[in-house]
This record gives C-alpha cells, structure tokens and sequence, in this order.
DNA sequence: CTAGGGTTAG
C-alpha cells in the first residue's frame, strides 16, 4: 500500500476496496485492517472484500461482526431514502449473496439455525452458478443431501448450467450407499456434458465416490481415462483398496506416483502407513517409521511435509492390528517425542492396543492421563466403549461395571454389549443378566444380546432358560421392513431428471 | 466469489 500512496495516488473508495480485496485475498488481514482505517469512506463492495477474506482465514466472527456493520449501514441508508429504485439497488448483488451464503454455511451454528443460509441464497435476485454450488455445497456440509440434489434440479429449471464446482460439490453429497444410482446418473451427466468433464477435480470426486462404495475398479478406469491425476485421485484409490483390503495394490499406488512425479503429501502417507503396517511388511513398515520418526524423507519421496497426527494414527493401527501391541505403544511414544499432538482417535488406537495386549494397568494410566493437562483430549463414549471392552477382557467385571455407571454420558447398547460379552467369556451370570436388559432397554434390537444371554444361561446349565432366551429371540427380531428404505429411495431417484 | 483426498474402536 505505502508505494500506492508514494505514487501520490488518493486512497478513494475504489483504490481503497481494491487494495483491501487484495490484502483479503492473500490473507493478510492485518493490513487489509490498516487500509480501512486509513479513510472513513465504506462500501458494500469494500466490506464484502472484507468478509470474504475472514472467512477464509476462518475468523467467522469477525466475518459475521462486518456483516452486521454492513446491515446497519443498510438500515441508515433505507431510512434516508425512500426511493423504490434506491431500494432495488440494495437487494443483495450477487458476489455479496455468494459470500454471505457461504459464510452461513461455514458458520458453525447449532441446530435450528442451520437453514440460515438458504435464506439468503433466497434473497439473491438472479443467483448464478457460484450461487447455487454454494448452496448445494451447504447444503450437503449440512447432510441435507436430498434437497442437495433437489437444488441440483432446481438450478438446471432456473438455466442455471452446473460446472465442474457444481459437480464436484454435489458429488461430496454422495458418500452414502443408497445415492450410488445417483452417482452413476451424475458419471453420465458428467460424460455427455462435456462440460469441464474431464477437469481434474470432478474426475477425482467421480474416483472418490466409486471408491468409496467399494468399486475401485470402476474408479480406476475413470482415473485412467483422466488426462492426468494428481495427490487427489492417488489418495481416493489408496484408500478405497485399503478398505477392500487390497493393501498391497495400495502400496503399488506409490509407484504409479513415482511414475508420474505426482509428490506424496501427509494425506496420502496415512494410506500407505495404515496399508504397510496392516500387511505387516517388516521393512516397508520399518522403512514409513524411521521416516515418521525423523521427520525425514525418504529417496522416493520427494516432498513431504511433517508427518501429522493422522500419519501417526494410520501407523499405530496397523501395528495394532497385526498383533504387535507394544510396536504400537512404543511409536505412540516416538510420536510424542517427535511432538506430534495425540487425538481422540489415537487414544482409541492406544486403548485398543493396550486392551489386546493385555497391558490393562498402562490402558488405565493411558485413559487417565488422556484428558489431563498434559494431553488435553476429551473423552468421548467410544473411550469408555475401549476401556470397558479392556477391562472387561481381563476379567475385571466389576471394574467395567463401575466405569459404565460413573461415566459423564448416558450409556448405550453398544457399552452394555461390550460388558454382555465379557460377561459371557467370564461366565458371569448376573451381571451378563443386567447388561442383556439394559441393552435391550437401550434399543438393541439384534439378535446379538439374545445369542450371548443365551450362551450365559447354558454355560451356567440353565439350558431351559437358553431355551426361553433363543425363543424370545426368534419372536421379536424377526419382524423387520428392509423395503422401506428402498422405496423411498428410488421415489427420491426418478424424481430427478438429470 | 463456488468444488475434490487421510487415521478409527468395541
């Protein structure tokens, strides 16, 4: 800014709003600051620039503090003028609806206010395609998937054409199983239209929705038939094998990256982490962890940055998962030294792996010490699902009976389940008695309660009392209606023409 | 101005 005014060039309105949208833009909203109290001139345009850069630095409050400002300011003008025409010229502008719809959506309110930002995507008198991938990308953030796709509709009727964002966005709306027509009807769409079909990103929203249902295949053809993939479309099938079990195919990923001198980022490791840890490959593992320990780089990895925490998890779980729980605890520890910040999940790892290890008296020190000051991560149900489930292996009942009744949240069929398990291991009757009940009560409606209840009863030689438990079983879970949600689902399906 | 990828337990 200085060398502006060097120039001798006056700070108006328009030099002003340009000089703030650039600092917004590069995230400087310090100097974007400076700007606006060099003159006491304003503007919608100028606050908007204003915005649009808070929210990108995620200051939302500020964000929502110079909405307000600009709403005032908006009041005060209405109450000076009465012209109509005037009026019209205060509807909100397009790139201000944008940039406001997007806030709301972003904002992280609590339930009830959510739909906020529908309401003023209303209020846009002609809303463009920015308009309505904002929408739709809130919408789905939001899980109202269903009126996604309405919307998705909608804007096609108005003339609206989506573009790759729109695609993108509405594709992210897809993760459950029951849209899979819909991504197959949007890969379609996607084909005949054309229209930026085969920019990167929609391609690798299309990779990532086939691999998320399991169909790696399919994804892997559409990525071959991409001009060209990046960290982004190796990411998605990575994971997408990982999940099929398929780890050593996601390991092959890292030659094709190497191949195609696509660089390897954090996200990525996690996959490679979990899928060489999981395969138990002794020198790849060893290879990911000195590597993770170091911080280092690896020859054929040419950029990474420091390993995160989700690295560190991906590492953890497979040591865990393959039997090697004190591998597991030990680069929990390496992961501290190398001052990485433990969360909720590597806790989860760290109990499960201290549950299997048999190591109850450290998971105990672990669960403890977890929200302490020294770690400061808050426990959730599923900490207490892994501790009861650690303690209850052990043979320590009572104990796991007692975590279940002191803990900060209303227990669930899972935590009662978990006992009811220990309790049929240990051959415990009673208390397995109270857990079937209380899960029952809690809305279990498996027949997984009935079978281990069961179990208790005849291990204990009440075989009539197994009897009566399997009966009961057979009575009240065979009614079931897996119609319904089929139905809906295809009504939701053939009311959408695109 | 709008969009895309990671770890996870009973």
């Amino acid at each position: 800014m200085p060398y502006i005014i060097r120039l001798g060039i006056k700070l108006n309105l328009v030099v002003k709003t340009s000089l703030v949208d650039m600092y917004s833009k590069c995230h400087r909203m310090a100097d974007a600051l400076k700007v606006m109290k060099q003159t006491s001139e304003s503007g919608v345009m100028l606050l908007t620039a204003l915005i649009t850069g808070y929210c990108q630095t995620g200051d939302y409050k500020e964000a929502i503090a110079v909405f307000q400002q600009m709403e005032i300011a908006k009041n005060l003008y209405f109450n000076s003028i009465h012209s109509r025409k005037a009026q019209r010229c205060l509807t909100y502008d397009v790139s201000v609806g944008n940039a406001l719809v997007d806030l709301y959506a972003k904002w992280p309110s609590k339930s009830g206010s959510i739909m906020d930002f529908v309401r003023v995507f209303e209020e846009i008198a002609s809303p463009n395609v920015v308009s309505w991938t904002t929408l739709i990308a809130g919408l789905v953030r939001h899980e109202y998937e269903v009126e996604a796709f309405a919307a998705f509709e909608a804007m096609q009727v108005d003339g609206v054409c989506p573009n790759s964002f729109t695609l993108s966005a509405i594709l992210k709306g897809c993760e459950s199983p029951k849209f899979v027509a819909h991504v197959e009807k949007l890969h379609a769409y996607i084909l005949k239209a054309k229209l930026g079909a085969w920019d990167i990103s929609v391609g690798n929203s299309l990779v990532d929705a086939y691999a998320r249902f399991g169909r790696v295949g399919e994804a892997m053809s559409i990525s071959r038939e991409m001009p060209s993939r990046d960290v982004f479309t190796y990411t998605s099938l990575a994971k997408g094998l990982n999940q099929l079990g398929l780890h050593r195919k996601a390991l092959d990923i890292i030659a094709c990256m190497h191949d195609e001198s696509v660089k390897i980022d954090g996200y990525c490791v996690a996959c490679f982490l979990s899928a060489s840890a999981s395969l138990a490959v002794v020198e790849m593992g060893k290879q990911l962890h000195s590597y993770s320990v170091k911080s280092g780089l690896n020859s054929w990895i040419s950029e990474v940055q420091e390993p995160n925490v989700v690295s560190w998890n991906g590492l953890i779980s497979g040591l865990a998962s393959n039997g090697q729980f004190c591998g597991a605890l030990s680069a929990f520890e390496d992961m501290r030294l190398a001052g990485a910040c433990p969360d909720g999940v590597t806790f989860l790892l760290v109990l499960h792996a201290c549950s299997h290890g048999g190591l109850v008296d450290m998971g105990i020190e672990y669960f403890n010490a977890m929200s302490s000051n020294l770690y400061g991560v808050p426990r959730q149900p599923d900490h207490y699902v892994c501790l009861v489930d650690m303690l209850g292996r052990a043979g320590r009942l009572e104990e796991a009976a007692c975590a279940i009744e002191t803990m900060p949240f209303e227990p669930d069929a899972l935590i009662y389940k978990t006992l009811l398990g220990a309790c049929k291991v240990h051959r415990t009757l009673v208390l397995g008695e109270r857990m079937a009940t209380h899960a029952m009560e809690s809305g279990s409606n498996g027949p997984a309660v009935y079978v281990l209840l069961a179990g208790i009863y005849d291990d204990a030689g009440k075989l009539d009392m197994g009897e009566q438990t399997r009966r009961m079983m057979k009575e009240r879970t065979a009614i079931k209606c897996p119609g319904q949600s089929c139905i809906r689902n295809s009504l939701i399906t053939t009311s959408l023409a695109f």
